[in-house]
This record gives C-alpha cells, sequence and structure tokens, in this order.
DNA sequence: ATACATGCAAATAGTTTGCAAGAAG
DNA sequence: CTTCTTGCAAACTATTTGCATGTAT
C-alpha cells in the first residue's frame, strides 16, 4: 500500500467518467510529477487481479478502467469516445439457452453515438 | 486485382479457421517467398472495408479474420485460441429493448473452454 | 532487515506507413 | 504512360519488463 497506488485508486474512484492508464497518468502526475507510466500501469493491473476495479479492453483504443465492478457491459461512443455503463438483464440465461458449455467469460461492447453527440451533430 | 491479393482471398476462403494476419502470411509466403507482411494487411484492411472478409477483433491477441461476413459472435477458446462462429437469435432486439438509439454496431465475444479442449483436460 | 514498489529506459507485439521500384490496366 | 501496389524498413501505440534505487513494514 505505497501512497501512489493510494492516489491511483482515488483517481479512479472520484472520477465518473472511464479513465484510460494515460489519462489517469496525467492527472496523478499533478499530485506527484514523479510518478512514472509503469507504476501506474502496475498497480491499475494489481488492482484488476485482486478485483478492486475493472479492466474495459475497447479495440482500436486504450484500455479503460472502471470502479464499477459489478456484472455490467458498455456503450462506447463512436464520436467522442466516451462509454456508459449497461445492463443487458438475462443475458447470461440467453447465452446458456445456446447450449454452450464452459464458458468462463464474455464481453459485450455496443457502439453508438451517444444523446450528448447525437444533438450536436443537428 | 494483384495476384497478392487474390492469393490472400484464397487463403482466407479455403481455409476452416479463423486465421491471424501472421498466419496468413506463413501460408502466404509458400506460394510467394518475397510476399511482405505489410502487403498482408493492406489488402487484409480493403478486403474488410469492402465486406469481402470480416474482421474478428480479440482483446490481447492478434486480429483474425473471417470469411464468412453474416451477422455473426463468435465463441474464443481460452486453452487452444481458436475460435467458432455463435448466432445469439434476436440479439438485435434484445439490445433495442433497452432503449438504446443510435447503435452502429456492437462486438460480443463469449470466452469458454471449448469442446476438444475439455476433453483432453480429463 | 528485507521484501516489495518505484522511476527510468528499453523492449515488446501487432499493425501501419513512407518511399522508391515494380506491375497493372 | 500513369496510377495503383508492392517489398522493405522504419515508425507507431499501448503496454510490459529489467534493473538499480528507494520505501514500507
Amino acid at each position: 500500500m505505497t501512497k501512489q497506488r493510494r492516489l491511483i485508486y482515488s483517481i479512479i474512484t472520484n472520477s465518473k467518467e472511464h479513465l484510460s492508464a494515460e489519462e489517469i497518468y496525467e492527472s496523478a502526475k499533478r499530485e506527484m510529477p514523479n510518478i512514472a507510466i509503469g507504476t501506474i500501469y502496475r498497480n491499475l493491473n494489481l488492482m484488476v487481479r485482486d478485483g478492486e476495479i475493472r479492466k474495459v479492453e475497447i479495440h482500436n483504443a486504450p484500455d479503460r478502467f472502471d470502479k464499477n465492478i459489478n456484472n455490467h457491459d458498455h456503450l462506447i461512443c463512436d464520436e467522442c469516445g466516451k462509454l456508459k455503463d449497461i445492463v443487458i438483464k438475462d443475458f447470461d440465461k440467453i447465452i446458456e439457452e445456446h447450449s454452450v458449455d464452459n464458458i468462463t467469460s464474455y464481453d459485450l461492447n455496443i457502439h453508438y453515438v451517444c444523446p450528448e453527440c447525437n444533438t450536436k451533430q443537428e
């Protein structure tokens, strides 16, 4: 439990957004200018392993980190890149009905244009 | 329409597997030893853009290329890494029921242990 | 004390790109 | 001919890692 780790954790839990490692790094540097990007990644991975946070992997974009560790999926805006949580109800059951055994996890990202970007476009 | 492109396309359509760029490269080199990996990627991207093939993006693993361009999702084996196609019926409707507008695409990969690897383990 | 975490820099993997030479229409 | 594509090598992005030093317990 170093102060670096405490800082990184607080940045994630205090943010309303799903931050990338780079964004966490920029934010952390304001408090600790010498903090290294390697330290950010190492701590993020430890926290993910220990179930304190969740990693959201997105294609063609850096991973993002989520304080919400409950079962949920993500909406990803094609315009601004921001994420929102979504819960697809009974999704586990839907998959099980397709008679697939030994499921370890699944990974669902829905791409869309978020309401904010959609109104901007008009 | 170069012979490189024709070769790459035939490798994909003749394969029963979902090949990675590297695997396509290895296979192509047997016919054309001087073919460059850059040529593989350039042609794959063109074919994806033109809808001739589909790119399957998997986290922590190289992209794979799929001759099946119909709507379908993928099962990914955690042991051997091989992919299988799966169609989750009415999945579009399930998402729409969650009152999300402006959906452009979605991306569902289900991780599991495939029957082949599962019997091996016992 | 001593085990673990850090900062730094270099390495890694997968993919993309600039450019001069070559092939296609 | 002239446009598009190739082969090659270098660049790129996100992330990981080796190592000597520093910090926590």
